[in-house]
RNA sequence: CGGGGUGUGGCGUAGUGGCUAACGCACGUGCUUUGGGAGCACGAGAUCGUGGGUUCGAGUCCCACCGCCCCGACCA
């Protein structure tokens, strides 16, 4: 590709919205640009990138057995009446009316579909197991985008589906694509963690998430060096032991001014934060008040408080609907509350005799017991690992990293052919719902993430794999020295002729500028031909991850052109 | 949805009530230049986010709305 002809655009300054590495660099080398929040453009350079990880992605699939297909954006909403996510789903999902007037959705996920295929395609055993898959536009509308291409609403993902007969069949198709990502993301430059996750929306009964760890990440991971132990925070168990029973000792009042704070109450009273109770105050989506109580030493965990209460949705309470419960927020607990629903961390209630709130402004009470002062409605771990925790595998010291998610495996079980009716006949001649499994990798995401591990304070560096092309000639001085011309023209002729077309710089462009570009674009391989070059003997090769340059002969670079394993110079 | 910020040619910015809105980069033409974002000359390009208001006069002050960014809430 000549950059005479691409369409592109380098940007010399930073655009002042970019913030991270890969938006920042996408946007100034002219792979992408911004429609409006959250919702990009790719120019040809990106949508090359995206294609390369796009047919890793597809081999990948293809070599477990995966079959492509192209299922809708657009899907009437009784389909998703009949899964029951219609209502489920919140304002994330876009709705429309049609012409006609009926509802309409566009699809930010395809299990609906897939059971749909599977009731109509799928009768007996014998066509089982079967794996689909497809690349497809998703539009969720986040209630807030950020990051560049890291968190956007439209989006392509690669999202399959396994259908098996039975729990073993989905344990080996969970199996094959937890290898398949592994090979999946190795093969496109990143490095990932699985980590044990939630299953949130999408239901079922085992889930992992692919993470490239990244400060910039939005996911905390509990990481054990020590034995590998991996996992979200969100589903991370505390492994910390309780501390010694104690005596249970009268409950009694003390004055506590201005200790609102858990770092305030212990400091006041000089004891340890672990020796007092936090409270927090929640409201579940049915319209429960949830007063959530931890030791002052952990934070709640909402994705477990939700899940133990198995509600759908958590906001954070109001002060009056705390004190409309009977508690006074800041100095509150549990002791003559009214009208809430009282989840203790099993922690925390087995710890003894606990500073808590006394639900009067400037005081606490030492000694609260949990069970003996106030009744829990339930008692189950709902507080959030921190760093340093012992690892529940091996006990070691854990360490918590931020993560991208890149990807996740989800056993989905039958709560869809279910829902659905997705049945087949069984060997023993009864009627089956299809097992299914999901999994999905978001495509533009993983172009981001690539950037943020492959680039320098020039610019991109891609792994050859996905580069949008193999190489970069750079020709300087062609006006003044007609061979520098003939030669660069000659080099890029030979390697597209060997179906390795490389970008070539044939711009009247000064040096500093098309050197600059070839670094800022990110090339694997910048071939620079120049007259210093010819007379030092050749062109002059640059890895651009490295930044190793050599002169080389130029039948050898020829051949390193045009070969595909060519990596290094 | 809460909090904060921001909106001026394609990009980055200046312009805190007063003449025809300025600068760098990018863009066009010509000449010169050619190994690290070249020089000179000429030129094109902005209803200053939108609407209302205050004022003799608004890019500038006030109000509302919209967009975008960041933090949080949220989130396969």
């Amino acid at each position: 590709m000549r950059l005479s002809k691409l369409f592109f655009q380098t940007l010399r300054d930073d655009p002042a919205e970019a913030e991270m590495p890969s938006h920042r660099l996408l946007l100034r080398a002219g792979y992408v640009r911004q429609l409006g929040s959250g919702i990009y453009s790719l120019l040809p350079l990106g949508w090359r990138v995206t294609q390369r990880v796009e047919q890793i992605v597809r081999e990948e699939m293809d070599g477990i057995g995966g079959q492509e297909v192209l299922m809708p954006v657009v899907h009437p909403a009784d389909l998703w009446r009949e899964s029951g996510r219609y209502d489920s789903v919140g304002p994330e999902m876009a709705r429309f009316k049609d012409r006609g007037g009926r509802d309409m959705v566009l699809a930010m996920t395809h299990e609906e579909v897939v059971a749909d295929l599977l009731r109509e395609v799928i009768h007996s055993y014998r066509q089982l197991p079967v794996m689909i898959y497809h690349f497809q536009t998703k539009f969720r509308d986040e209630p807030r985008s950020r990051g560049g291409l890291i968190r956007v609403r439209e989006f392509t993902m690669k999202d399959s589906y396994s259908c098996d007969r039975d729990a073993a069949g989905l344990n080996r198709s969970y199996q094959d694509h937890y290898a398949a990502y592994s090979r999946i993301f190795d093969r496109l430059g990143l490095r990932t963690v699985a980590v044990a996750s939630d299953v949130g929306m999408m239901g079922g009964s085992q889930a992992h998430e692919f993470m490239v760890l990244n400060p910039a990440g939005e996911d905390v991971l509990v990481l054990c060096e020590a034995c590998g132990y991996s996992a979200n925070r969100q589903v991370a168990p505390v492994a910390v032991a309780a501390p010694p029973a104690e005596a249970l000792l009268p409950v009694e009042e003390v004055a506590t001014p201005h200790a609102a704070t858990i770092a305030d109450l212990a400091a006041l009273l000089g004891v340890p934060e672990s020796r007092t109770a936090k409270a927090t105050f929640f409201v579940a989506d049915d319209g429960r008040l949830v007063t959530a109580i931890v030791r002052g030493d952990f934070e709640v965990n909402e994705t477990k408080l939700a899940n133990a209460l198995q509600a759908r949705d958590l906001r954070p309470a109001h002060a009056e609907e705390i004190t409309d419960a009977g508690m006074v927020p800041g100095y509150a607990s549990p002791i003559g509350a009214h009208g809430t629903v009282v989840v203790v961390d099993r922690l925390a209630a087995g710890s003894p005799n606990l500073v808590a709130g006394a639900n009067r402004e400037g005081f606490h009470l030492r000694n609260v017991n949990a069970g003996r002062d106030f009744r829990p409605d339930l008692v189950t771990e709902i507080a959030s690992v921190r760093a340093g925790d012992p690892c529940p595998r091996c006990g070691a010291p854990v360490e918590l990293r931020n993560g991208i998610e890149v990807g996740n495996i989800f056993k989905l079980g039958t709560r869809y052919t279910e829902a659905l009716g997705a049945t087949y006949l069984g060997e023993d001649g009864e009627r089956h719902p299809i097992v299914m499994g999901s999994y999905g990798i978001g495509l533009g995401r993983a172009v981001a993430c690539i950037v943020e591990e492959h680039h320098d304070e020039k610019g991109i560096a891609w792994p050859p794999q996905v580069a949008p092309y193999p190489a970069h000639l750079v020709a300087l001085g062609a006006a003044r020295e007609p061979r520098v011309a003939e030669t660069a023209e000659r080099l890029y002729a030979a390697a597209c002729a060997a179906g390795r077309e490389p970008l070539y710089d044939d711009r009247d462009e000064s040096p500093g500028v098309k050197l600059t570009d070839a670094e800022l674009l990110g090339m694997p391989l910048i071939v620079t031909i120049s007259p210093r070059s010819l007379a030092a003997g050749g062109a002059e090769v640059t890895d651009r991850a490295s930044g190793a340059r050599s002169v080389r002969p130029l039948d050898e670079v020829e051949a390193l052109l045009a070969d595909r394993a060519a990596g290094g110079a």
